[in-house]
DNA sequence: GCACAGCGCATTTTT
DNA sequence: TGCGCTGTGC
């Protein structure tokens, strides 16, 4: 058991716990994935079968990177492992079990796009008015209640969900919710949150197969603990309830998920349920400067809500974090792109050293334009992935209507495509006809002379068509197949005339899925490989699971959101402004402007040797340009850690003349005071975060505030200059309501707020 | 049945 | 600003 020298004590205590429940909160790059890793094959090592154990993780880059360690560690045993998704682990259960639940074996996945498509149908059916009842709305009411396993039936008949739809004007939707079950079950079609559903309802109803796994999954593990949902949480407790073999890993900081329904509460509350639980922190950060993990936890210690951990570094000090200032979103681009080509070639990086994060998609832009500006090379993580790709969609909506026809959705998209002259007129009157003879749209159509008053030989045609695909299926390799399907159908050569860029794009991808599809035909270490069995959990997989030049020396752009997990030696993270980061939509509630902090902390820790930050006090938002505030979280960071460059100059295409700091930021001297004259040139070094502008006197030093008068002059570190208004409390809690000429009027409690004072008055 | 113009809308998204 | 959906006109 050499394997447990590499770990410290804490993680090792870990590991060799192997019975019972157990939480491991594992900070930010404290080596999370190696404990698990090595606890699973501790596992095996002390005679665990590796058929009993089931280890679930949110994504299928992590699933596929622990088996590879773990089989590293314990050699092909660890094929044995259930290791998976919770998503595909239990699609693979269902699929086993689907009969039970009045499903095929085959049922199809549907995709948000799926879903999002069949409401779309259900609302124009009811005529609903589609400002109430938006798509996204809906699909999150819908999505929503399923993960917290409130059927439609309950839906209808809980009170107080009834009341809230119809004060809200929307008393339907428990009526869409029906429906919409209704439908995809019709269709043998599951979306992403009936996996978990559909699973909870087995354990539920079939107490014998319940039993089943409970005895199967003796020991399982669970990774990200810390955005499970209350459907996943209820499947993992059922089935741990029998031998309480649980351990689940997280980071209750690292919570990001909230607005997907992941439940942070089941990681603060899982002492409740497993009173006798041991508890494992793992608070060493193995990644990053100790100036990088201060600021993470300055930032994090203004959350209320948290497991009490002290993550530590021992690695170097470390630079200070460096805050930049930008003039507008086109230039925080060119600073940040200059940064990096300056880092690089003084530090001797390579591009794939450094990533660019931010809050929303939209701003790549003006990063991409700026890179693209000086020739590096970058890479856009996130996005379309490349099964979301329409041409990719189109070939597997035609596989998925071959395994299973009664898929309504594979349907409507091939139905027409490639053009065969059947068109909306004729589908709504297939779909009618279907709800009518309660019948799938396949099987209307496969008797159309019989259903339909017209029933136009291209009907009969199509139907023959994929009649055909199902003979030829059940004997051909699943390549074979593919690429019958992709011919015959038109598709392929639909996509070959197309001489435009994308057309040609689009024909690549197709000849890529069919060399992946030809891959699998051809792996040994499958039993079966039938084009069925790669259609299983081809919705389940993402964006990187298809990346072909992941090595690529770039620059790495990504959201915030899907950097989790990842490290770099430099960070950039963007956009640090008032309702950019956070949100406008966190800042109603507490919890929600909490989620953004710690969204923050996960870009924070994210950076291995140097972090640095940026905001623009303007941007163009839909088009317009509007003028930013810098982030209130930039106020959290203990000043010391930090190292401003507001160096950046407007563009030089701006009419006035910016000589003094404080003009540039388009504000007035607040009081005649003699100001620090400083340098332009070079980094500006203070102990003020100067989120709001404030150059604190060189002589600034804090005052004793014990006598502080109403109407006195202050000067705050950050806030500025201020006069005295009000003050209230009692002896060391007094607070002070002072009016700030920047910034306007703040209260401070004086035991804590440092305050120099500037005139007796 | 199809093409195109114009309107409206716009976080984050492991599955 | 830029994309996607809807409705109009052929």
């Amino acid at each position: 058991m050499d394997y447990l020298a590499g770990l410290n004590t804490e993680q090792r205590a870990a590991v060799q716990q192997i019975h019972g429940p157990v939480m491991i909160i594992a900070g930010a790059g404290s080596g999370k994935t190696r404990v698990i890793t090595y606890r699973v094959a501790h596992l095996i090592a002390s005679g665990v079968d590796p058929f009993n154990i089931l280890v679930l993780t949110f994504t299928n880059k992590a699933a596929r990177e622990m088996r590879e360690r773990i089989m590293h560690l314990v050699g092909p045993e660890a094929k044995n492992i259930w290791m998976g998704t919770f998503h595909s682990v239990f699609a693979k259960l269902l699929r086993v079990e689907a009969d039970k639940i009045g499903y095929p074996n085959n049922f199809t996945i549907y995709d948000t796009d799926d879903s999002k498509s069949v409401l779309r149908a259900i609302l124009k059916e009811m005529n609903l008015d589609d400002k109430l009842y938006s798509v996204n709305f809906v699909l999150n009411r819908v999505s929503a209640a399923k993960n917290n396993l409130v059927s439609w039936q309950e839906y209808q008949n809980n009170e107080q969900i009834q009341a809230d739809d119809f004060s809200s004007g929307r008393g339907m939707l428990g009526k869409i919710y029906e429906t919409y079950v209704n439908r995809c079950f019709r269709a043998g079609a599951m979306d992403f949150d009936d996996l978990l559903f559909k699973t909870n309802e087995l354990l539920k109803l079939f107490p014998e197969t319940l039993n089943k796994y409970q005895h199967k999954f003796k020991y399982l593990m669970v990774d990200e603990y810390q955005d499970t949902n209350f459907s996943q949480y209820l499947i993992v407790k059922k089935l741990a309830a029998v031998n309480e073999n649980i351990c689940v890993v997280g980071d209750d900081a690292q919570s990001i998920y909230a607005f997907r329904g992941a439940n942070i509460q089941n990681i603060l509350n899982f002492e409740k349920d497993y009173p006798d639980l041991k508890i494992f922190k793992l608070e060493q950060n193995y990644r990053s400067t100790q100036n990088i993990v201060n600021v993470a936890n300055s930032i994090i210690a203004n959350n209320k809500e948290q497991l009490k951990k002290n993550v530590f570094s021992e690695k170097e000090t470390g630079d200070r974090i460096k805050v930049m200032r930008a003039f507008s979103d086109n230039e925080e681009g060119k600073i940040v792109a200059e940064g990096i080509m300056q880092e690089r070639s003084t530090k001797g990086l390579k591009w794939h050293d450094f990533a660019i994060l931010y809050r929303t998609n939209a701003q790549s832009r003006s990063m991409e334009e700026a890179l693209r500006k000086l020739g590096i090379p970058y890479k856009i993580y996130g996005g379309l992935s490349f099964y979301q790709r329409k041409e990719i969609k189109d070939l597997i909506a035609y596989f998925r209507l071959t395994f299973n026809p009664n898929d309504e959705e594979a349907l409507k998209r091939v139905i027409n495509y490639p053009k065969r002259g059947i068109g909306d007129t004729t589908v709504d009157r297939i779909i009618v006809a279907a709800d009518k003879h309660q019948l799938s749209p396949f099987e209307i159509i496969l008797e159309a002379p019989r259903y339909l008053e017209k029933a136009p030989a291209q009907l009969m045609a199509f139907a023959t068509m994929i009649q055909s695909f199902q003979v030829l299926t059940k004997t051909q390799s699943a390549y074979e197949a593919a690429l019958y399907i992709a011919q015959h159908s038109g598709l392929l050569k639909d996509l070959y005339e197309d001489k435009s860029v994308e057309g040609l794009n689009r024909y690549e991808n197709i000849q890529e899925l069919l060399n992946g599809i030809k891959e699998f035909s051809e792996r040994e270490d499958l039993e079966e490989k039938g084009l069925d069995v790669f259609m299983q959990d081809i919705a389940l997989l993402t964006n990187d699971d298809n990346d072909k030049n992941k090595d690529a020396d770039t620059v790495s752009l990504m959201t915030i959101h899907s950097s989790k997990g990842l490290e770099f030696p430099q960070v950039y993270v963007v956009g640090l402004e008032e309702n950019l980061f956070p949100s406008q939509m966190s800042l109603n509630s507490r919890s929600d402007l909490e989620e953004e902090r710690r969204l923050f902390y996960v870009a924070i820790t994210r950076a291995e040797t140097k972090l640095s930050i940026s905001y623009a006090t303007s941007r163009f938002k839909f088009g317009t340009l509007i003028s930013c505030e810098p982030s209130r979280f930039l106020d959290e960071i203990d000043a010391q850690y930090l190292e401003l460059d507001f160096t950046a100059k407007p563009a030089a295409n701006s009419k006035s003349d910016y000589d003094d700091e404080r003009t540039a930021w388009g504000r007035s001297d607040a009081f005649s005071k003699p100001k620090p004259k400083t340098t332009t040139s070079a980094p500006v070094k203070t102990t003020s975060i100067l989120a709001k502008a404030h150059v604190p006197s060189a002589n600034f030093k804090p005052s004793d505030t014990s006598n502080l008068q109403v109407g006195m002059e202050v000067e705050h570190e950050r806030f500025g200059f201020g006069k005295v208004i009000s003050l209230e409390g009692n002896k060391p809690d007094i607070k002070a309501t002072i009016f700030f000429k920047e910034i306007g009027q703040k209260q401070l409690l004086l035991k804590f707020a440092k305050l120099a004072i500037v005139t007796n008055n």
